[in-house]
DNA sequence: CTGAAAGCGCTTACAG
DNA sequence: CTGAAAGCGCTTACAG
């Protein structure tokens, strides 16, 4: 491998001298620098990164730990959008991203706990369904910088997440105000506190509007499409079913989508079906999704954003809360004149 | 931080020794070792990764070397297939993976040379659309294992890549015998080699089947979704327009099937339509989307799989293909009787 | 079984 | 403007 001691001795120089090429900084002739410029680049030498952190203690890598499996992960597609957002936030900070995803979901806590604490990052972005406890407890323990997507669980790491309560909320009185009285809602367990509030945002839109929520109308998916399905057979199967339902996110949407066109049922003349987040294929499916858009680069933009403030020995807001709205397609209409009943 | 010095000086021996047990190495009495596992549990000491790769020369992490802007990944279903398998490949061996993707597809060789060049990543695993050339210039160099995805441009690359060749024969074969003799074919420039295979694939299958190729037919795109809508429409704008659209890709499918529609066209009654690749997307639509699938979570596997098989000092095979196969679902069938003009 | 010493390839004061 | 020297935190022979 060629080293800086090699460049040095090429030239005829100290590698102190070649040091301060490679770091652009003054006290150097300008004919030596251009010799040393020259066969650097006639060479293809390329400093090393790990000696150089060595001393300097930095990277230039963020690391984004996600507390899921690589198919957890590549499966949703508003984590992806969130990654984009990172990424390209990185791209103009020249920093690379380093993955680091789990075998299994029970490992995650661990082995993010190490990353953040060994030195092969800067800084990480993680997923708040990570528990964080991990790093509270070492009391005083130093480690890197750390921005959670997600809800605050410890007030002392800066957090971004969507206005979940005041999307659903919004969804939920656009039904409401469509003239659905039943309303169907494909949840998901173990919550993440983004469901929490969604669900909280359409207790209270029900609470408003005065309309009374019946148990019945309530089912649990996972977040993938096969789960929404499932829960959307259930929810059509009830003696009263609802002639709207909102599922928690756009997988399960389409999932419940599938369930009613398999039954015949008409899109949205029988059945009004409403998903959040507003992934790419919302858009495409016919009819197209009515959603509640969580702008999921954005939220990566401003997580990285943050993380970068930072770095860079600045104090970002303690919570960053990303805007949401109700994208208006075609799965939605007032409810059929026929009557609750089919 | 704490440091391999300070774990040594709490536990009464030398830094060697620690050294030692955290290599899980022998050489060390039961309760010296006892007692550092101990120390460096209470501690949470994380070895520097840096220091430790300066004399072990490894880093355990691999690198994703894409000459595409975030937004030109994120957006690209089949991309992120290939990912989700490289990734699980990487956890499964310990290794963590490391994303390289560029401002502007320009300086995507540079970007990509000094990353193999520098010494933070053990490997890599680029796409062919990089152009490689820039790591045979300098004579003799040595840089990382690198495994391309895509087609060989240097047969000392090992290389994986799907039978696209193979695939479009099929897929083109399969609507000739279904009667049609109009295919419209939407593809898209630069070319990657794929595509070009792909192309081949579609006029052997004419030949084949002794029909012969209207110019007229030929639209390009740029593998989006908007650039097939507009191809879609050029095609159908036609004087004697196609009965069956065969797209490079499931995105620009997506578009001509959304411009059919837009016409009031029926899909498969008044036109078939066949895309490629396969995307998880694909078999959610209305109709669902025929395809040739080509399977880039197995891609993405078997590159990683070579390439740690380079880093194993093993030989991986040269050229690796991984088979496609049609599937056909609601969006092709035969041509209509009305004849091909509408 | 144990530890002193050299070395990995940089950067950073410091002296000249 | 230039370079010798120490230091970053590990690992690896080697001697004991």
């Amino acid at each position: 491998m060629t080293t800086i001691n090699k460049i040095a001795q090429l030239a005829g120089v100290s590698p102190a001298t070649v040091s301060k090429v490679l770091n652009n900084r003054p006290y150097v002739s300008a004919e030596k620098r251009a010799l040393i410029e020259r066969i650097i680049s006639e060479t293809g030498y390329v400093p090393s990164q790990r000696a150089r952190g060595l001393s300097t203690k930095q990277s230039s890598i963020l690391g984004l730990l996600i507390p899921y499996t690589p198919d957890q992960l590549f499966t949703d597609p508003h984590l992806l959008e969130c990654m984009r957002g990172i990424e390209n936030e990185a791209n103009s900070h020249g920093y690379k991203m380093l993955l680091s995803t789990v075998h299994a979901p029970v490992d995650a806590a661990n082995t993010c706990a190490d990353l953040l604490r060994s030195d092969v990052i800067d800084g990480a972005i993680v997923l708040e369904t990570l528990d964080l406890r991990v790093f509270a407890n070492s009391f005083g323990e130093r480690h890197s910088p750390l921005i959670v997507i997600g809800y605050p669980q410890d007030h002392s790491i800066p957090t971004v997440h969507a206005d979940d309560y005041g999307g659903a909320l919004k969804a939920t009185r656009y039904m409401l105000e469509l003239g659905h009285r039943r309303i169907g809602i494909v949840s998901s367990l173990p919550r993440p506190f983004a469901l929490e509030e969604r669900l909280r945002g359409i207790i209270d839109a029900h609470i408003a509007c005065d309309v009374v929520q019946d148990e019945q109308l309530f089912a649990m998916g996972d977040m993938s499409v096969e789960s929404g399905e499932e829960a959307g057979r259930l929810l059509l199967s009830r003696s009263a079913p609802p002639t709207a339902i909102f599922a928690l996110n756009d997988r399960m949407a389409i999932g419940v989508m599938r369930a009613a066109q398999a039954q015949g049922l008409h899109i949205p003349a029988d059945l009004s079906i409403m998903g959040f987040d507003d992934i790419p294929l919302a858009g495409l499916l016919t009819p197209a999704l009515s959603t509640v858009r969580q702008p999921g680069r954005a939220m990566g933009t401003a997580a990285a954003q943050a993380l970068f403030a930072m770095l860079a020995d600045q104090t970002p807001e303690p919570i960053n809360v990303i805007n949401t709205d109700i994208v208006i397609r075609g799965s939605t209409a007032g409810p059929s004149q026929k009557g609750g009943t089919r």
